[in-house]
DNA sequence: GAATTGAATATTGTATGCAAAAAACACTAA
DNA sequence: TTAGTGTTTTTTGCATACAATATTCAATTC
């Protein structure tokens, strides 16, 4: 018996991805109000499935909802940002466990070819495909460990570390010189099969983004100006 | 300028409360098929608040929904439920790991309270009590550690874990007299403020559990028939 | 001019209506 | 019987309608 029939896709999932992609690249920023009526007629639905969407949404923390008020972007906080940064740190450390106790051959190949020609140079080219790179392997790293339920939550709250910091070195927190080596080590020990040691630098990967993260934030505060409405 | 506004709450989120508490509850089985009309009189409400009800549940993956068919009371694999203990393992070893670096003296206090005079004779209703004290400690636990990211997700996710398998031993995957040591000294751990330690300790003892579950899982498939369908 | 009030307007939350799809049923032919 | 086919009934997905609440803004008072 084949399972392949699901072909109609409803409204309001489509109208949901819409509204992520445009929250993520910036269309819709952090602060603003969805005005329903504007947006439906925009997407050419009623308010329906656009309700529905905002309510997906919600749950993913990427809007807030006031009652009787309506919805708004979400603005994150520094902490949550952080925290956001807390759990990848055990959550991908368990996927890349996970990763290193069932990778294959061909994975382990695949998996030892990111980063093979890195360019650790400034500019903004490299920077750039070097980002790229990044998430491409955080993403296969994700595929070879993950399982149904851990792919759920990383996707959801990958979003709220990804957007945030978008405009700095391409949301890259450190130089890839810094970087580069940490991966490079993690595709060794998860391609060699050894989970515990994978998990442990995965982790410390994480952390020391993490603790980087804090410094600039502190600097930020210390420095500049600082908007933060109610 | 106080915050205390919020009295509204949507019908849509009471609905969301008290179908939730109906699939946990199994006054919804699993694989029952959910038929709005009839749910929506019973609440007294329209449609539309429950099929917003009903999307929030499919992202707890608590309800399946099946385009132009409906929704269903969702029936978890066992690899699910392993899936969301590992998920646990870490999560609330991650809580454990927070709890031990920020607790003050009197929550320490309130900390070492927990299973003080717990009984570990093989009555039912001892048993039980064991049981109710178990989900508090680690609601009390997540409290201390966790932040809403972290909540959220254990929210969801525990459930998982909980509704299955309730009807055996309360829903303990292991008996007081073995978990007993485990809680008392995770509590010591984390009241004398040793986050690895903590951590440590945390993940062990849902490792084991886990352990256990797999095993009686095994021993399930070898003897019993298995309902499984489609 | 600043603060306050209150009517006019806009927006939300929910119920209802309706077309299209799915399920259930009944009837016919092997 | 059983398999197949057309018809009725049910149910879903979405649009729309409407009352209740929020917001806006002009008029009024201090």
């Amino acid at each position: 018996m084949k399972k392949l029939g699901t072909r109609h896709e409803n409204l309001d999932f489509k109208v949901y991805r819409e509204l992520k992609s445009m929250i993520v690249d910036r269309k819709l920023k952090p602060g603003d109000k969805i005005l329903q009526e504007k947006i439906a007629r925009e997407f050419g639905v009623s308010r329906t499935p656009l309700m529905c969407a905002l309510k997906k949404l919600e749950q993913e923390k990427l809007v807030q909802a006031v009652p009787r008020r309506g919805f708004y972007v979400r603005r994150f906080t520094k902490e949550e940002v952080l925290e956001a940064f807390e759990l990848r740190e055990i959550l991908e450390g368990l996927a890349a466990r996970r990763a290193a106790h069932i990778i294959s051959p061909a994975q382990a190949d695949r998996l030892r070819g990111f980063f093979r020609d890195a360019d650790l140079s400034d500019s903004a080219q490299s920077i750039k495909r070097y980002a790229e790179e990044d998430r491409r392997f955080h993403q296969f790293l994700i595929e070879l460990g993950g399982f149904d339920l851990l792919n759920d939550i990383l996707e959801n709250y990958n979003i709220i570390t990804v957007s945030y910091r978008i405009d700095v070195m391409e949301g890259l927190v450190r130089h890839p010189r810094e970087t580069l080596p940490e991966h490079e080590a993690l595709i060794e020990a998860i391609a060699s099969g050894k989970p515990e040691q994978a998990e442990k630098i995965a982790r410390q990967h994480f952390n020391r983004s993490r603790q980087q993260l804090m410094k600039d934030m502190l600097q930020e505060k210390m420095a500049g100006t600082q908007r933060q409405p109610a």
